[in-house]
DNA sequence: TCAATACAGGACTAAAATAGTACTGTATTG
DNA sequence: CAATACAGTACTATTTTAGTCCTGTATTGA
């Protein structure tokens, strides 16, 4: 478990083909097409990505979807939070009201800086990585993150 | 979102709780009234606790729950784990079987990595960390995360 | 022995989140 | 102005999660 959502998966692989592709602008059908997922699904991930801003929408004849930004910058953590929110893996993360344990809770603060550190790591992969080789990506996970880990300290 | 469930919520908590604590058994009662949390609920999260051993349940007059090792020797991952099954922030992180979109999905590997590097995160904070103050919790997730990130790497 | 304590296991209900679909509206093109 | 393609909303079904309850069993100690 700790899972994304489906949709969210599936913004990955949508926004994955739209990067590994030549094309500039999608049909949801094409992307349809070419992902399996079906059509009015891909309609309502693109959707919601435009609202965030990771994708641009073009209406009428010959329009379609184009990614807003280069794959190398959006990132992982942009991708999950258009989809889904603010990234947060317990209620405290998220919400600033303070919940009915509090009283007798003496962990909440904790969760807060593990939080950070699993944001900081979906921060530092993008879209980019995530279209290129597995191996890439290893590499990449290893040398950034530890950098990253680093800078959350402040 | 990226959450944990509420039981896993609370079972932080009441671990937390029983390491804070001086004593060494615990009854359900006793553990609700220090968390605020019902009765019946600290007991379904410790059953299923018991099933991972990460806590001894001791039956009959006296009897209770107890810690069954050292606050250090707990991470959150075993936590999570036994609360939620294995950690897998994706379908194809935790189960074997080929999905209906193998065959278009050019990301899935991925998933693996960034959910190695998440998973390496949480293991390495225990619950003796989840009670110690908040600011050497974030000295420590720097400092043993930079390292952490690097073993995945093998 | 037997009554009290306290966990074990399973079943069950209610609520919430998620997934997927459908329908109506609007902008753009040619 | 007709065809294309996204926008917005609403709706339904499914699944997951949360929480409770009941019956059973092990242990203790009077």
């Amino acid at each position: 478990m700790l899972r994304i959502s489906k949709l969210t998966d599936y913004s990955t692989v949508i926004l994955g083909e739209m990067a590994r592709s030549t094309a500039l602008t999608f049909t949801t059908a094409e992307l349809a097409a070419s992902t399996g997922i079906a059509q009015p699904t891909v309609s309502k991930v693109l959707k919601l990505l435009g609202k965030s801003s990771l994708v641009l929408s073009i209406r009428g004849t010959n329009g379609g979807y184009q990614l807003a930004s280069k794959p190398e910058q959006i990132s992982v953590a942009q991708i999950i939070s258009a989809m889904e929110g603010p990234i947060g893996i317990t209620e405290c993360c998220t919400t600033s009201e303070t919940c009915n344990h509090a009283s007798h809770c003496h962990i909440s603060g904790h969760w807060g800086v593990i939080n950070r550190a699993i944001e900081t790591t979906l921060q530092t992969i993008t879209l980019a990585d995530l279209v290129s080789p597995v191996s890439a990506l290893v590499e990449m996970t290893v040398s950034v993150d530890s950098s990253a880990m680093v800078q959350s300290n402040r």
